[in-house]
RNA sequence: GCGAGGAUGGCGAAAUUGGUAGACGCACCAGCCUUAGGAGCUGGCGGUUAACACCUUGGGGGUUCGAGUCCCCCUCCUCGCACCA
């Protein structure tokens, strides 16, 4: 469709309001945000973590990473590739059950109220979503494939049931992940954790470590993510060696000519065996105490206690008699519960040591060489590694290990809101999986969802759900009462989205092959370990299977920056939050969405104050003007042109990069060079402007380009070219620089060389006047500058 | 303690990766236009100075013709992890 001579009528103000309504319904009649998921030809999977919807409605924290793949995604739309790029919700877990029970609705009720809220507001924002294929983690047509990922993981063997020592969040009365577990609190309502001894569903997380940790080289994230990951997947390679009857772990097999005695944690299985009659009232007594002992206190304390069990053991290297200890500072979930101590090398045993007057016996010189260690002697701390571990293991004392502190996932949830583990119980047949075409396990609706302290969940309550007849048998047996974790909820979500809409699995093969892995994800850093790791575990078990034929879920993953206001965090409790529906009623969405990518750094975020906005407004109105005002004919003028390939350019790397401050700022800059003085602008220096404006202000964009005349959608409009010819001047501005310092600017020639370049230099008096003797070297840096030394 | 990232005008921030520090915007100042303006337009805006100049990217040293950028030492801030042997 050829543009009309001049831009139609629009001598109307600039009125965000009615611009962003007509342009949002358009977009809806017309389908414009619907992928082609069957057949699209350059799919391109543009994913952003998806929010959890609060009863307080949308974050103004949500719309900033939205707006910023928003933007993404509509550049590469502007690319020619199919973009996709949808949005559900996670709306299942302990917050919005807790919130429910203070406000005392039921969340079956609150949650569609809450995620219709955020629907109309994430709508006002203009986001490209399609929302044809949405999705809520509640949704019995959700969950069931939740479950069915279940059932895959327990079909593979990964799924255990075990007993052990678990974190018990007193007040949200359930077990908590270790990774919901911060400095000893909990996460979400920060009580003191306790311990307790329950039975809970584990995922074999652990059993992937290496690989979690290997793959982590092949992924384009951002590298604070990808170092968050490495030190939660925590590998320490070592040896265990057995002291006699006990195996310790240790990273410093080099120091076990100082080892002085052995130290069990206070739960090792050992620690009776290995107590004399005379100590056994001490021991007893502090395992007790030790045992009562919260977290918190215990991971903090730099005073350690402990107590002697009266045994010695025998140190495999030296042959000497060494007394065992046992202490609360070793930790009995990693490596075997008991160390060798080396108060000279080890800064704990060295404080334990103080403490109880051992020995401390030196035997690694400052260079890293040992000393003191027989055979040893003299040897690197590296080499000796090797070989004292090679030595002890010729005699069966010894084998190198490779330990990981991540620990499997512990994915029970004595809770209600969240999907029903779809396991019961027969006391003939045993555990027994529910079967898929069984799925889902629908969450029944009951009233009394408060959990209470017994450990066992509230749907335990109710018989009517919680008997069921057996699978396997027929005869009567009992559900499992435990739901779980929201972290499984969100750790296949992206699998399902391309595949709403088909209800008969999860996620559909061809579907899957054409749109997965996803292309580009954008999201917050607090989820650099819990949610991404997860993620990739489930992606990797499901690869094993199979099911689908790739084992990373996230090609590239960027973390975006916090938004802070007026230079403080943002709470509820301040009364400082933005609320986006006052900013969109009074700026407009698309003055919103500018100013927050305007703020800073998108990967660093910014500070959020109330009147800076005014000027990315004054911006957008001043492109309205100039679209109203542009005249077909006029005289070309160089500059503008130039600077209009200039900002194409820098747009165009820009907006890949993340950096969408500058990339603003850059077309500021143009629009101030277009209005210079007097100046109107011409049609063809403001249509492509409006191109580029387009994936930060969509509904000012798509008016703009109507009023030039354009009759299709400006996203289907491709990105404009720069021509780097233009950007290649003839003529140069040199600065000239004595001494390092500048003292001049001459014009010249772009190709000029030194001597003439150095006689047109000292022709300025300003530079001559620095030039007192003849120059000793000069550096002609070609379009840049000249640098005379004297 | 370990790991990662920071520190640039009154403020948010830029700086083609070693080449004019402070782009762009806010705030502020002046002028124009207005009955008026918390509107619009134009200009100014790191510090010292009458000027020439000089100083200036948390502090101190170094490399270089040239350092916000590279190297060494130090201070402070933010975020992870934390008795993981």
């Amino acid at each position: 469709m050829e543009p009309a001579d001049r831009p139609s009528e629009i001598v109307a103000p600039y009125d965000p309001g009615q611009v962003e309504t007509k342009w949002r319904t358009r977009w809806a009649e017309r389908g414009t945000n619907v992928a082609d998921i069957a057949d699209a030809r350059r799919p391109y999977y543009a994913l952003m973590m998806f929010p959890y919807p609060s009863a307080e409605g949308l974050h103004v924290g949500n719309m900033f990473a939205f707006t910023g793949n928003d933007i993404f995604a509509r550049f590469q739309r502007m690319q020619g590739l199919d973009v996709f790029e949808p949005l559900g919700y996670d709306a299942f877990g302990i917050h919005s059950e807790n919130y429910a029970l203070k406000v005392g609705v039921h969340p079956a009720e609150m949650i569609p109220r809450n995620i219709a809220n955020f629907r109309r507001q994430l709508e006002r924002g203009g986001l490209m979503v399609d929302w044809s294929r949405s999705l809520s983690t509640t949704d019995p047509e959700y969950y069931r494939w939740t479950q069915w990922v279940f059932l895959q993981l327990y079909k593979k063997g990964l799924v255990q049931k075990k007993a052990g020592a678990v974190n018990w969040c007193p007040t949200d009365k359930t077990v908590l992940a270790n990774e919901q577990v911060i400095n000893g609190e909990c996460e979400r309502c920060g009580s003191k954790v306790e311990q307790r001894f329950l039975e809970q569903w584990y995922f074999a997380i652990s059993s992937y470590a290496e690989r979690l940790l290997h793959n982590l080289d092949t992924l384009d994230w951002s590298e604070t993510t990808k170092t968050a990951q490495r030190n939660w997947i925590g590998k320490s390679e070592g040896a265990e060696i057995w002291f006699d009857g006990i195996k310790v772990f240790t990273t410093r097999a080099d120091t076990i000519y100082g080892a002085t005695y052995v130290v069990l944690a206070p739960e090792h299985p050992l620690v009776d065996a290995h107590t004399t009659e005379s100590q056994r009232a001490a021991v007893e007594e502090y395992r007790a105490r030790a045992a009562r002992r919260d977290l918190v206190s215990r991971k903090t304390t730099k005073d350690k206690t402990g107590v002697a069990t009266g045994s010695t053991v025998t140190n495999p290297a030296t042959g000497e008699k060494i007394p065992v200890w046992i202490s609360d500072y070793v930790l009995m979930e990693y490596g075997t519960g008991a160390i060798m101590a080396v108060p000279a090398h080890d800064e704990r045993d060295l404080e334990f040591a103080h403490g109880f007057e051992l020995p401390v016996k030196k035997v690694v010189l400052e260079d890293e060489t040992l000393i003191d260690s027989g055979e040893f002697t003299g040897m690197s701390v590296h080499d000796a590694k090797r070989a004292i571990v090679a030595s002890l293991a010729a005699r069966n004392k010894a084998e190198p290990v490779t330990n990981y502190r991540l620990h499997d996932w512990c994915i029970s949830r004595q809770r209600y809101w969240g999907p029903p583990i779809p396991i019961v119980y027969c006391d003939d047949c045993g555990v027994v999986p529910v079967p898929e075409k069984d799925l889902p396990v629908v969450l029944p609706f009951i009233e009394d969802f408060k959990p209470d302290d017994s450990g066992i969940s509230p749907l335990a309550r109710h018989d009517e759900w919680y008997r069921v007849p057996c699978p396997t048998c027929g005869k009567m047996a009992r559900r499992e009462t435990d739901v779980s974790d929201t972290f499984l909820d969100s750790a296949w979500y992206f699998l399902r989205y391309p595949s709403v809409g088909n209800n008969d699995v999860p996620f559909d093969p061809t579907i899957t092959k054409k749109w997965l892995p996803v292309d580009s994800y954008i999201g917050g850093n607090e989820h650099a370990v819990l949610h991404l790791l997860y993620s990739r575990f489930v992606t990797m078990v499901l690869s094993d299977m199979g099911l689908i034929d790739f084992e990373e879920p996230f090609t590239k993953f960027r973390a975006h920056g916090l938004i802070i206001r007026e230079g403080a965090k943002m709470s509820k409790s301040k009364g400082n939050v933005v609320n986006p529906d006052d900013y969109i009623d009074t700026w407009g969405a698309d003055a919103f969405r500018t100013y927050l990518m305007f703020l800073g750094p998108f990967e660093e975020g910014g500070d959020f104050r109330d009147k800076g906005i005014s000027g990315v407004k004054r911006f957008l109105d001043r492109l309205w003007a100039s679209v109203r005002d542009s005249v077909q004919d006029g005289a070309p003028d160089v500059e503008v042109q130039r600077k209009l390939h200039a900002t194409i350019r820098k747009v165009g790397e820009d907006i890949p990069r993340l950096s969408y401050n500058t990339a603003i700022a850059a077309m500021m800059e143009y629009m101030n060079a277009l209005r210079k003085g007097d100046r109107v602008a011409r049609r063809s220096e403001v249509e492509p402007l409006v191109q580029l404006v387009a994936p930060f202000a969509p509904h000012l964009a798509e008016e703009l380009w109507e009023q030039l005349g354009h009759t299709t959608t400006v996203f289907e409009s491709t990105w404009p070219v720069f021509d780097p010819e233009l950007l290649t001047q003839d003529e140069i501005e040199l600065v000239v620089q004595v001494n390092g310092k500048v003292r001049g600017k001459i014009r010249v020639a772009r190709d000029i060389g030194s001597d003439e370049a150095l006689s047109i230099a000292l022709a300025d008096p300003g530079v001559s006047k620095f030039v007192t003797e003849k120059p000793t070297k000069i550096v002609l840096v070609p379009g840049r500058l000249l640098s005379i030394v004297v």
